[in-house]
DNA sequence: AACTCGGGGCA
DNA sequence: TGCCCAGAGTT
């Protein structure tokens, strides 16, 4: 089968099957109740597995899942609960300035927009798509390196840039199936379509693959 | 554009 | 045991 004969819809929808074939175990998802609590575990998602963040927040979201409920902790207080996963120092600081915000500036509530959610402290571009797509069902796809990388290889995008993927990838995949299919190419990414020697050989994809065609 | 944070994953 | 990283902020 050559890919130059598929339909861009008929290359995403094999993929999907064969995605979950691939990876059938339920992907582990960020465990969030509301807008915010999806905000503090996708800032705390950084450098990390949801699995070690759904470790944290399992506990801290128990007491502490608004902005006026987490600024009763000092940062220390705040490291301690957080600090079984990375770079615990600067995510406390983050989250503490961000309900800060949330407070002074949003009436509490997590914004809605793009452009506001990019005034929250260690909010940037892919966490604040990881908002507005699964708390807000806006179209706005998340694109980390290994999505952008990924995707670009099996020619779901133009591999230009972080903004021109985003945009490629929210128009092209199912609105349904992208947390599940962020979560695949993520591990796709890490297992088998890694940044250095690619391991081909063993993807189940290679044969409707761009990267591995030429 | 390079550097930093940091425990976990993996060779 | 050492290297890399499922980001974002700083310089």
């Amino acid at each position: 089968m050559s890919t130059k004969k598929m339909s861009k819809e008929d290359k995403v929808s094999a993929l999907l099957k064969l995605f979950a074939e691939y990876y059938p175990n339920p992907k582990t998802s960020l465990n969030f109740k509301t807008p915010f609590e999806l905000l503090i575990a996708t800032i705390l998602s950084a450098q990390t597995t949801d699995i070690q963040v759904n470790k944290v927040t399992a506990e801290l979201f128990k007491k502490y899942n608004t902005p006026a409920a987490i600024l009763k902790l000092s940062q220390s207080e705040l490291e301690e609960k957080i600090n079984s996963i990375g770079l615990y120092h600067n995510k406390a600081k983050y989250i503490l300035k961000t309900c800060q915000i949330l407070l002074d500036q949003f009436e509490g509530q997590v914004p809605e927009t793009r452009k506001d959610l990019l005034k929250l402290s260690g909010v940037g571009r892919k966490t604040a798509n990881v908002v507005l797509a699964n708390a807000f069902f806006k179209a706005a796809f998340p694109v980390d390196t290994h999505v952008f990388r990924v995707s670009a290889r099996l020619g779901l995008s133009s591999g230009k840039n972080v903004s021109k993927t985003e945009q490629e990838l929210t128009e092209i995949l199912p609105r349904d199936c992208w947390i599940d299919f962020h979560h695949w190419l993520i591990e796709h990414g890490r297992a088998i379509c890694k940044a250095q020697n690619p391991d081909c050989e063993n993807c189940f994809a290679s044969y409707l693959c761009d990267y591995f065609q030429a």
